[in-house]
RNA sequence: GGCCCCUUCGUCUAGUGGUCUAGGACACCGGCCUUUCACGCCGGCAACACGGGUUCGAGUCCCGUAGGGGUCACCA
């Protein structure tokens, strides 16, 4: 049974990478017959943990990563808190010490700093003397009595090598020699992490550990732990970074002012915004940034898309499929195919898997989605009207291809709006209403809807073609200030179908209102 | 700096010694379509980091160099 294992810590959001972690994770349990477990690394005892794991666990559901063991929904093994499994720690540093292979350490933090600054001077690496090493309890008691604290410390091998088969990286190994003897307890008792890390592991039953590579060079120290307390080893599989665009370093959330100054993040980034920014939310980069999910749920992305954007970042199946579906993703992820390379996080790339995504949303999906924007931007009661469905649908149908993202409905909010009160764009009014002879082409336009029978696109069509034969004027000369008239905007979609979709009496309200602003 | 990892178009990638004058996708550029904006279609630009080997033959194997990244806590 192969079991994974995601263990975030509770710090606010969902970091991007961390997300594209914990895929490849669920997806390596989900088509194996797995299954997944969700662990909080909680260890630094963060007062409000409980606040700060929601947006965690808020984001995976969003995602649809679903987590067998865990939070909210415990298991055999609970509780999957760290901060709530301390004694656990405690009895396994105890075996260690037991056995021999770690050791209380009385050194102070001076001494260890005059230590590693005098290996430095020396230009040799740093190993630490264990001078204030206490391996008997007379020992202990003489440095004690000096009013010395201990710590608990790995007693690491001093030479031979430890390899790592890695699934990923292949076989990677590190001298014992260059490791450290690291602190696996404080003296006030508590555990630290890699210790907590490899015990819970293993109580878990966690057999393919697949976590960044940042951890790479910590296993050695982990394996030690484990094959001390007689752990089988994981499987690892260490995954290469998520970069910055166009760059090779890790991507990081505080980076986002820098971030914004690449053109294609700046344009995800606005484009975000102003969805958010009509739903009445005032957003700054340090809330509202592309690097933490929280921003594609916001501003209306697909979680599929989003998933699938993140697999294709480092892992491919061939040279040709870039669509999957979350079935396809677990039916072929393997992680023989996951690259080594760190890949560069592409704005544009996402927001082509998007809308390729949203693209294949069924009609009825679209108006669900697009319902809740709506309500946000204060253009639709909270419960929408039950004769909203079907306008909204011929608005997204028309629309069509020019959506990209639930929230691009608000493209549209001149639909939802009052005749008299939709915003108008001066500079396209100014430059095609108030041109020559538009006014006149309006009026007779407006007379002319009434005689369009049917109101439908069809009829619409023939009506304006008819009616620019007759005037002798181009097609261009009537539709650019009819549009600038009934939507207040110089682009959008087909001028049949936004004439249908507003109604012969909008029509004529609206032309009527821009012919008063003429006066 | 030590240790470890990585290196194919701007970006994501295919490529496991010959079929590679290196394929696909996104982006970009041009054209077509067209009532605007998109979409769509057609076309184009563009990469094996460098140097040595091994081999009849190397993007593919080996060594070195350079560059990039990660990590070196009583953080997780």
């Amino acid at each position: 049974m192969v079991r994974t294992r995601f263990a975030p810590s509770p710090t606010g959001y969902l970091h991007i990478g961390g997300v594209r972690t914990a895929l490849f994770n669920w997806l390596l349990s989900r088509q194996q017959g797995g299954q997944f477990i969700l662990r909080i690394d909680d260890t630094d005892q963060q007062r409000n943990v409980e606040a700060a794991l929601q947006p965690i666990l808020d984001g995976f559901r969003w995602l649809g990563i679903d987590w067998d063991e865990g939070p909210d929904v415990g298991g055999p093994h609970a509780p999957y808190f760290q901060s709530q499994r301390s004694e656990r720690y405690r009895q396994a540093v105890a075996q260690l010490l037991e056995r021999g292979l770690a050791y209380r350490d009385y050194a102070t933090t001076e001494e260890l700093q005059a230590e590693r600054d005098e290996a430095e001077a020396a230009k040799r690496s740093f190993v630490y003397s264990r001078r204030w090493m206490a391996e008997t309890d007379r020992q202990a008691a003489r440095f004690e009595s000096e009013g010395r604290q201990a710590v608990v410390r790995l007693k690491m091998p001093r030479e031979g090598v430890c390899l790592i088969r890695d699934l990923v990286r292949g076989d990677v190994s590190f001298d014992w020699a260059r490791e450290q003897d690291h602190v696996v307890q404080r003296a006030d008792g508590s555990c630290l992490y890699h210790l907590a890390s490899v015990v819970d592991d293993f109580d878990f039953e966690i057999t393919h550990l697949v976590r960044a590579e940042e951890h790479l060079s910590n296993t050695p120290r982990q394996i030690f732990i484990a094959q001390s307390l007689g752990y089988p080893l994981p499987a690892y599989a260490h995954l290469p970074y998520v970069a910055e665009p166009g760059s090779k370093t890790k991507l990081s959330k505080r980076k986002i002012a820098k971030y914004l100054k690449n053109p294609d993040f700046r344009q995800l980034y606005d484009h975000g915004q102003s969805i958010a920014e009509r739903c009445g939310r005032h957003v700054s980069a340090e809330t509202f940034n592309p690097v933490l999910v929280d921003f594609y749920r916001d501003v209306g992305y697909l979680p599929d898309a989003v998933l699938n954007y993140l697999l294709l970042l480092g892992w491919s199946l061939d040279d040709k499929t870039e669509d999957f579906s979350r079935e396809e993703m677990v039916r072929h992820f393997t992680l023989e195919r996951v690259n080594k390379a760190p890949a560069s996080f592409d704005p544009g790339k996402l927001l082509a898997f998007e809308q390729r995504h949203y693209q294949r949303l069924p009609l009825k999906q679209k108006v669900a989605r697009a319902v809740p924007f709506l309500q946000r931007a204060g253009l639709v009661a909270e419960p929408p009207p039950c004769d909203l469905a079907e306008p909204l649908g011929r608005v997204l149908e028309a629309a069509g291809e020019r959506l990209k993202v639930s929230g691009d409905v608000l493209d549209y909010a001149e639909f939802f709006q009052a005749d008299d009160l939709f915003p108008i764009d001066s500079r396209a009014f100014d430059q095609r209403v108030r041109a020559e002879g538009a006014a006149g082409l309006l009026a007779r336009f407006r007379d002319e809807l009434a005689r369009i029978e049917p109101f439908d696109t069809a009829a619409l069509e023939a009506g304006l073609r008819e009616f620019v034969e007759r005037e002798g004027i181009k097609m261009s000369d009537l539709i650019h200030p009819l549009r600038i008239a009934l939507t207040g905007k110089a682009v959008g979609f087909g001028l049949y179908d936004t004439l249908a979709i507003l109604g012969r009496q909008r029509c004529v309200n609206r032309i009527e209102r821009a012919l008063s602003m003429l006066a």
